[in-house]
DNA sequence: TCAGTACATCAACCGTTCTTGATGGGAGAG
DNA sequence: CTCTCCCATCAAGAACGGTTGATGTACTGA
């Protein structure tokens, strides 16, 4: 059964606020052509690098990016499959929409 | 030319901050079995009619439904395009999104 | 051990968003 | 015209989100 309930309405509405920034949404792009650490973005952004951190924060308590330590360095990259799902959710058939608004 | 610039990661941002509210959603996904007035939407989600005028207007501004009078009732609807445009935003190519996070 | 780099987190501030209750305006019924 | 229903809008307050500067932590190299 897929569990199209109130809970994934929360979800997926966290998940599209995570992308409702324009910053954010610029550092998708960036992730897109593969991972960065955060000096990178930081310069490519011109972005204060607490404000970058907030961001990547966001980013990555709602699945879009994950991060990895090398040395020194944090990369991060892209989460493809949650944009999938995303899509998906979108792109839901009306029934699976209806149970989830009705479902309280 | 497909103008991918930072206005579009803005209204990009914009309409995802629309699908970022629960309510929103279960509003979407009502309208998704056809068009309602307000006084249905009310019923189902038992919101008050302040609020749901709210969120009506942040998806109206957004694009996503459209308001027609019928008497003394107000009918909206969905705005399947604006979907399927989010949809192209997401599955967009790598060029496209660094093209749009380059851009300032 | 000490200094420097890379990043996360915190606290404070301010603008925005959401909710609630009240007011107003359009449309139909009497 | 008056009353009622349906809906938009306004005003006020609470809650949230984003930015900034300062502090903390992990790692590296001397």
């Amino acid at each position: 059964m897929p569990a199209t309930t109130a809970t994934d309405l929360h979800l997926a509405a966290e998940r599209f606020h995570a992308l409702s920034d324009p910053t954010r949404l610029r550092i998708i792009g960036m992730l897109g052509g593969g991972e960065r650490c955060v000096c990178e973005l930081m310069a490519e952004l011109d972005a204060a690098q607490s404000r970058l951190s907030f961001h990547l924060r966001v980013l990555r308590e709602a699945g879009f990016v994950t991060a990895r330590r090398d040395e020194q360095w944090i990369y991060y990259s892209l989460q493809p499959e949650i944009i999938a799902e995303l899509v998906a959710t979108l792109t839901m058939p009306r029934q699976e929409w209806k149970r989830a608004a009705r479902c309280c």
